[in-house]
DNA sequence: CTAAAAAATGTAATCAATTACATTTTAATT
DNA sequence: AATTAAAATGTAATTGATTACATTTTTTAG
């Protein structure tokens, strides 16, 4: 493999001069830059990215803290934060921690060790209290800490769910059930919030026995579902804090021989690709998945810099999706 | 930060002893062992990984080439993938292509420019006519290129489609729509040679009117299903080569007034997640997706460290699933 | 045409680890 | 105790690009 001595050897010029040539042009003649750039095909040189980051003390890489990339809206986050990774010049490494701390402490590491510029978490439990390195260039997407000055995309997750709650209270229902995620994170304790506000603001009393508690995954959409059916008065609607849950409850409502949504109304959150193609098809909140990571990603390009991100918490907007799942309450 | 130099310097040793404590302890008598241990921890020293890749000349890092990773298949090998990796002392960079081959030809150079040790490729382009170097450790995984002695992970796809095509045939079926993928890839061409080798078999006349093209999107196979549905004699079971394409027929076939299995029999190809929470659930066929990643993980492991991979074809096992969008042929 | 300013180019240090080779220390053998 | 072999440690080169600073060349101004 040809290094930048061999070709200024063949231009004739100094390393200076080539190393010049690739990285400020204008600051060489046009005369020689022709003369490298013809040496530099000659030899086909590629710049060593490995001594180059070495020297420049940058990996230009990042990496993406993310529980579970098989989750379809992660992927779609992903796919934001790839593309424009790309156009600012990094690499993405894929963090995927499983929910595990270790895992998410080895990733963290790297930022330390250089292997990596810094960090976008997806479910925030970095920087632990046992004092990782704070100052590692961080932002959080979709989830976020409260509390901390780490900058962060989030949706307003409060309103979301209440826009939600208040969709099925809009068809008449009153007992309405819901299935939460994990209580340690932001996002499910703000959606639950969205959930109370909207029973409070109309008046509707909270029944704990409706409020049950999944992990995001489909099975455990089923679980909790069957659960509530076993209510003294089960809900006439559900709302599920994603769209996996939905359809897992939608699947357990059928098995108990209940129509969705002449029966029992559910509601789902994030708009996958598939929650237009369930049956019914999913009432849901769309989220802008590809969004939250160009921002997060350009955020913490400018954090990586050293520039404060103009917004250090973006909100971006969603919208409630209305499909078949969910319908008038014909108990009353 | 600490460098190598400082804990010499409060050891009292060389840099070579620390670099040896480190990477070959059994070097170092356990008495400097000792001191070396406490320096790094009083100093809290992490070795720099751009100076030690740079160094050693390796990345440490291998780079996996996917179409899209918000495709639910996908993001699971790459699960598989980033195990592994892990395991290995490997971390994972994501290059989502969506199919570009610019993007394709950018991720594959940074084998060339040391950033990256090896490639994974989950659908198959490289390496390029134009003489891309053919050096760089390539492991294809899940697609393949025939006619390469590039070492692959692949699944028996002729079979796997003549089983299901089979399936559907001692159903009853004898007019067999098929959506394929783009007929490029080496699987798309393989699971068609499954299903004609399944009808010729049985005797049953290839129709081409039977055989339409679609993309694995889920839209797709709405308007290939649309398209069979026009036939002048409309097929009575359709095998659709993914899930999602599977997901968007059926869809198609409730809008058009069919019932699914009762009207016509619809099945995909990979079991991805949603296929069993399908209405009705999905008959297809699963592939060990995590295992495509851990294997091909492996493999190029040998690659990168010039040994020759044990099977340098390895076939997985799949499995027809049998489930509810399938079902006994009533128009005869 | 000359002096000063600006532009272009070159020299060599630098980044932080690894490691070949040299040297010193310790252990084993007689 | 002397000799040799083995183990432990140290010295310093090395990796390939970038870049501060020095030097040379070109341009500009008077």
């Amino acid at each position: 493999m040809a290094t930048i001595r061999d070709v200024s050897k063949i231009a004739g010029v100094s390393v200076a001069t080539v190393s010049r040539t690739l990285s400020k042009p204008d600051k060489v003649s046009a005369k020689t830059r022709k003369i490298v750039e013809a040496a530099i095909k000659k030899t086909n040189y590629k710049p060593d990215m490995l001594a180059r980051n070495f020297r420049t003390r940058k990996s230009s890489t990042i990496v993406v803290l993310v529980p579970d990339i098989a989750n379809p809206f992660f992927s779609r986050v992903i796919r934001g934060i790839e593309q424009t990774a790309q156009s600012l010049g990094y690499a993405v490494l894929l963090g995927d921690t499983q929910g595990l701390r270790t895992r998410e402490y080895t990733y963290a590491n790297m930022v330390r060790t250089s292997q990596t510029d810094g960090i976008i978490q997806l479910d925030c439990h970095i920087p632990f209290e046992d004092g990782i390195d704070t100052s590692a260039p961080l932002v959080n997407a979709c989830d976020c800490i409260r509390g901390t000055d780490i900058p962060s995309v989030e949706l307003d997750n409060v309103t979301a769910a209440q826009k939600m709650t208040e969709h099925l209270i809009s068809l008449g229902h009153i007992n309405i059930g819901l299935i939460t995620g994990p209580l340690s994170s932001t996002v499910t304790k703000d959606r639950l919030k969205g959930y109370k506000n909207a029973l409070k603001k109309n008046a509707i009393a909270i029944n704990d026995t409706n409020i049950t508690v999944g992990d995001y995954s489909i099975s455990s959409g089923t679980l909790a579902a069957n659960d509530l059916f076993k209510n003294k008065t089960p809900p006439s609607a559900i709302f599920c804090m994603n769209d996996e849950m939905a359809i897992g409850a939608i699947q357990q409502a059928k098995k108990n021989g209940l129509n969705v949504p002449n029966d029992i109304s559910i509601a789902g959150f994030d708009d996958i690709s598939f929650a237009e193609f369930c049956d019914p098809p999913l009432t849901t909140i769309s989220q802008p998945a590809e969004e939250f990571g160009t921002k997060a990603m350009s955020m913490l390009y400018d954090v990586i810099n050293g520039n404060e991100p103009e917004n250090k918490n973006t909100y971006l907007p969603f919208e409630l999706i209305i499909r078949d799942s969910t319908g008038p309450n014909k108990r009353i």
